[in-house]
This record gives structure tokens, sequence and C-alpha cells, in this order.
DNA sequence: GCAAATTAGTTCGTGTACGAACAAAAATAT
DNA sequence: ATATTTTTGTTCGTACACGAACTAATTTGC
């Protein structure tokens, strides 16, 4: 039973960008990734570090796969497996049951990496949601999980 | 008196990439900006929208002012303003009164451009948050601009 | 078994996004 | 008034982000 702002006020609703969620979502999204630059300097950016820690998670994957799994498109994930391997962080090989395919994976160097990284992901999420309360962080993410 | 994963279920807890507010951060950001794509083809992009918006909010400012309003460092504002002007949506002109500022303004064009564009954009806005009910929409706006 | 459709990956072009280094102009501090 | 600092805008380099167009390999539909 929504009703429009102009039926609440009885007026065109002025549009207001800083009330837009896209706006609002940007500027969110910003200031993650300068706090989680704060943390990693020049080591990994958000992107990266998305990559290693699914790697991680799901083992060695195709190119594309890795990138469904971290909502980037084909051209994107290849960009940022290039430099990732570019620092030895990751490697790929060709997969011997589907010749299209480049099997992804983590090296020695990308798994320390990871875990090296670990405690400090786990700050740059803590401090991005440290304006809120314990019970806000659940609904913020709650939320935004069924937007996204 | 919040409590760490690990107090709670005592051992570490997991790193769940899907988890992480920066993650889910820019999956929200992306479809939003899907969603705007899809409503203004390639006649503009969000940021450039911003830009449009901000100033028929506030009128004729300086290109760096006008970055700071919609979030923006000077570099990418100058990349956005150039395109709009090569468009005929935006002008700049020297200040009158500090020859460091240029003056950036819309023009009829670019006016134009945002009556036009009104109704596209607030629909951007509704189909984002269409997945939520009302009360959601307006918790999530509040949370989120407490991040931001 | 083979043609058609799909999938994997690459390349190109455009558009954010930002740090760093820089020049010109203005504001300030003494 | 002059020296210092700050502000404005530019350029360069790097890194996402994605659509479009392309090749090669696999899957499918019949």
């Amino acid at each position: 039973m929504q009703q429009s702002a102009r039926a609440i006020c009885g007026r065109r609703a002025a549009y207001v960008l800083d009330e837009q969620i896209g706006f609002i979502l940007r500027q969110a999204y910003q200031r993650n990734s300068l706090l989680f630059g704060e943390l990693f300097g020049d080591e990994l950016t958000p992107t990266q570090w998305a990559a290693i820690a699914k790697l991680s998670e799901v083992g060695p994957c195709s190119q594309n796969h890795l990138g469904r799994l971290i909502a980037m498109d084909a051209a994107t994930v290849k960009g940022v497996v290039d430099r990732l391997m570019k620092r030895g962080l990751v490697e790929s090989a060709p997969s011997a049951t589907d010749r299209r395919r480049l099997l992804v994976s983590l090296t020695a160097g990308g798994r320390k990496a990871f875990d090296q990284g670990l405690a400090r992901a786990f700050e740059a999420s803590a401090k991005t949601l440290s304006p809120l309360k314990a019970n806000e962080q659940a609904v913020l993410l709650r939320l935004l999980k069924r937007i996204g």
C-alpha cells in the first residue's frame, strides 16, 4: 500500500540527489574503499582482495567462473587476474578437460597474502560499519543483500 | 556490549566474502548503475546525471566545489565536466572575481536534459529499492547515509 | 553426426575513480 | 608588504567496470 511522495505531500516531490539510493551507495562504497586503502596501502585493492579471498574460499576455478563469483564481467576479471599474476599471487593454466578454460589458482605467495591480509580485511569491514550499532549493522547487511 | 564472532561461536570466524560490507556495497551499486543504464541508454551515466542534478539544485558553481558536492575528486570531476561540455549540456567560464576558478553551469540543453531525465532518475531509484517494502527502504537509506 | 547455439576468453573503446606532482592565483600571517 | 600556506585546476599513471565485437572450443538439438 505504498503511496507516492506526490500523494503524501500533495505536490511533485523534489529530486534531491543526496536522498537517492545510487548516490548514497556510491559514497558508502567510496568510504569503504578508502578505509581498505588505508589498511592495505598499495599491496592490494578491494577488487584484488575479493579475487584472492574467493579463490581461497572455493579453490582453483576458471577465470570467467571466478568473475561470476565476485560479480565482475569477463573483461574486468581478466585485468584483475593479469595484475595478480604479474605480482605472483595467482597463476593460471589451461584446463586439461576443456581447452577454452583457464584454471586460475592461488600461488604460495597468494595464500600468504591472504593469511596476512585477513585481519586487515576484517578491520576494513568493521571500520566501515563502525558508525552503526551491532544490530543496525546486521539490519543494513540484510537489506543491502536484498537489493544487490 | 558487542561480542566478537569468536566469542559467540567459540572459534575464529571464517572470512566469507559475500558477508563483507564492501563486497555487498559494490554489488548494490552495480545493480543501481545497471538499472540506470537501462533507463538512460547512452544518454547519461549515473555520474553525469549527478553533476547535472546538483547543478540544477544549486546553480552555477566552481568545478572543484561541484566535485565536493557530488563526492568526486578534482581529477574525476574534470573528466565528467569535459564530457558534459562536449555534449553541450554544461558550459564553463572563468570567474570574474577569482581567476583560478571555472564557473560551471547548465546550458539550455542541460536544463532540458534534467527535465527529461527526472522521471527516469526517480524510476531508477525506485527500481533499485523495489525488493524492499517502503519502511525497509527508509531504514536502508537512513543507515547507509550514516556510513557514507 | 552435424549444424546451431552457447560458453570461455580476448581486445578495444569509453567512462569513472583517485593519488601524485605541478602551476597559477588567492588568502594568511607576521 | 612580503613570505608562507592554501586553494583551484591540470596532467599523468594506474585500476576498476562494462558493452561490443571477435575467435576458439564445447554443448545442444535434431
